[in-house]
DNA sequence: TGTACATCAGTGAACGCGCGTTCACTGATGTAC
DNA sequence: TGTACATCAGTGAACGCGCGTTCACTGATGTAC
């Protein structure tokens, strides 16, 4: 049975969309390219028409990531009353719900240390994902310049990753919560205020 | 060949921490039981006399890598003239060593997503080994009470950890040393002054 | 003190399992004549 | 317009591989008598 090239591309939308969920939330050993293909709907065979390996999907779902994170980041911020884009920024990534779906979630809050580990090569690639990531919040950051801003946006977004991983390590909710509170003070303080 | 109390014992502390370095360095998923064995010079074979299964190893290395971390910090601590403790421990964390030495280095960083899905019965087995860290840096934390001090080391060494793991995705060596001064400065600032 | 037996850390082959990848095949659609 | 053929997304079995775990075995030491 042959398929139109829009089934194809919906197809391949499905699978790395998929991807990128799954492997934000089981990392990426964990993650079997059968469990994606049978979650989307289809064999594990066919799985080879649209990407060339694993890796080659690990890349391209940690691009679909960020950019699915940048996307939401700057809806909220853009929504936001004048002047109040960053202060939602911090509210939403620091938030329970954030905590609690490292699915759709911060790729380093969920992958951090697994990207650190891939070859040169693989972290060059996903490095452009960051950076256009980085560049899509700078205008919500204050700062003179943008190497001021840029400075701000790295991090601002690293910490709150480091933050964000603690919190989903810690079993009671309250203490989850409790954390997330203290780090939106701290950060809204160190970041927002003047 | 039956071996000594202490042979036994000598040979559960190699496998130890050669499993809290190689956890580290390669990630859970990615470090075998045989190859950890092997490093210790033993058969896989063996392993099963020291461990109940590799989920036992990983919950007693992970405790083990954070004491090793623990005491490495309260030693530059105190080693510090006086009240420079917390200072001495920022700059260390946020060192370019550190940056290159994951297997030696903080589990949050090197492990923290993967500690995150860990199944509840685990992580709070974890959390014990986090409290007692934690417990051991409190000392040289600024502010009145306990919990003030706690909330700090808390906030501190999560984002912390988050920037660690940002610095290590980055490709550059220059860019490396650039975001961790930006972030020694950052955290300096905001943590002991005042 | 000497001897027979129990213990148990360690060996290395074997196990089942899930994974990434390959492969021969299918069959509806597009293309050539 | 009709027919023969090429294309190629998708299938599902099969592959090799490495892993965690099990198992029968070894043999030096400790213990019982």
């Amino acid at each position: 049975m042959r398929y139109s090239p829009e089934h194809k591309a919906r197809n391949h939308e499905k699978i790395l969309s998929m991807a990128a969920r799954t492997f934000r939330e089981r990392g990426g050993d964990s993650s079997g390219i059968g469990t994606v293909m049978k979650k989307v709907g289809l064999g594990k065979g066919g799985f080879y028409r649209h990407f060339e390996s694993k890796d080659d999907l690990f890349v391209e779902a940690v691009g679909r990531a960020f950019d699915e994170m940048g996307r939401g980041m700057v809806e909220v911020a853009k929504s936001a009353p004048e002047g109040q884009g960053l202060r939602v920024m911090i509210e939403r990534y620091l938030s329970t719900p954030h905590a609690n779906s490292p699915g759709i979630g911060c790729v380093i809050a969920a992958l951090g240390p697994e990207l650190a580990r891939k070859p040169l090569s693989v972290r060059k690639r996903i490095e452009r994902s960051i950076e256009a990531y980085r560049e899509r919040l700078l205008p919500f950051m204050p700062g003179q310049t943008r190497e001021v801003r840029l400075a701000k946006v790295q991090l601002l977004f690293a910490s709150m990753a480091g933050v964000l991983t603690t919190v989903r390590v810690a079993s009671s909710p309250e203490r989850r919560e409790q954390m997330l509170a203290e780090a939106r003070k701290f950060f809204l303080k160190s970041f927002t205020e003047r």
